[in-house]
DNA sequence: TAACTGTACTAACATACATAGTACAGTTGA
DNA sequence: TCAACTGTACTATGTATGTTAGTACAGTTA
């Protein structure tokens, strides 16, 4: 489930939409299913209020959740397929670092291994 | 050359850095060659002579270059290898980008032809 | 010695993140 | 109907980081 790190560079509203995501990636979380209320979260984590209700009021932008005053939050429909496109942004990413470091003559093969090794850890 | 952008999330100093590193790396920069002095660059990329310094300070201690006061800054002896085993960790980030994506069910096969495009653009 | 170097401060400002507290409006179930 | 729950919207505070501004000092070099 959803862990925070207080020490981590990340912002705790950013590990928050990151964790929820990942739950309905996962299928911890389903399409429709509520999620615990703001002031809820808030105590199981031990994180301000506040800061829940920024992770879910850009889930709600985003339209990963849909949040109604005085019913909930719930898991929006399709929200799986928002979230895989919005990771394939990462790619992207994964392309830019990968273009430094071909640059800065690292053997395109490390790359190569590193993704299979991140892949084949996940099949386990 | 270096090139600066301000409206970038990343911080100045950081870029400088990173910059430094990319023209060491590419040869731009050769061992014991001098540097613009931090008035110099300061003046050049407009940007405050404490952000020069901060980026200079933090690449004296990594080794990346020498300052001497009064002599000025000088790209360090094997400095390359010492930034080319500090871009090892950027490894070890694509892999977790690549852990979060595979759980989200992108396919392998995209990000390994992100990396093989990465490298066929640099090799033009 | 003059003109350049790096270095080391203090001060001010903007922004981002997180917490604290309060208030209000909509929904729901007993 | 009403109490207890929801999300939402504020203000205020504290902290950290990044950037700029200005000043001062010490070492090097031509």
């Amino acid at each position: 489930m959803l862990v925070i790190d207080k020490f981590s560079r990340k912002p705790i509203y950013e590990q928050i939409i990151d964790g929820i995501e990942r739950d309905i990636m996962m299928g911890i979380l389903r399409e429709r299913e509520q999620l615990p209320s703001i002031r809820e979260l808030s105590a199981l984590l031990g994180v301000n209020p506040n800061t829940i209700q920024k992770a879910f009021g850009e889930l709600d932008r985003n339209g990963i959740i849909v949040s109604g005053q005085g019913r909930g939050c719930f898991v929006a429909d399709k929200a799986a397929l928002k979230i895989k496109e919005k990771l394939s942004v990462k790619i992207t990413e994964i392309e830019t670092i990968a273009a430094e470091l071909a640059r800065a003559g690292i053997e395109e093969e490390k790359l190569i291994s590193a993704i299979r090794r991140a892949y084949a850890d996940i099949q386990k």
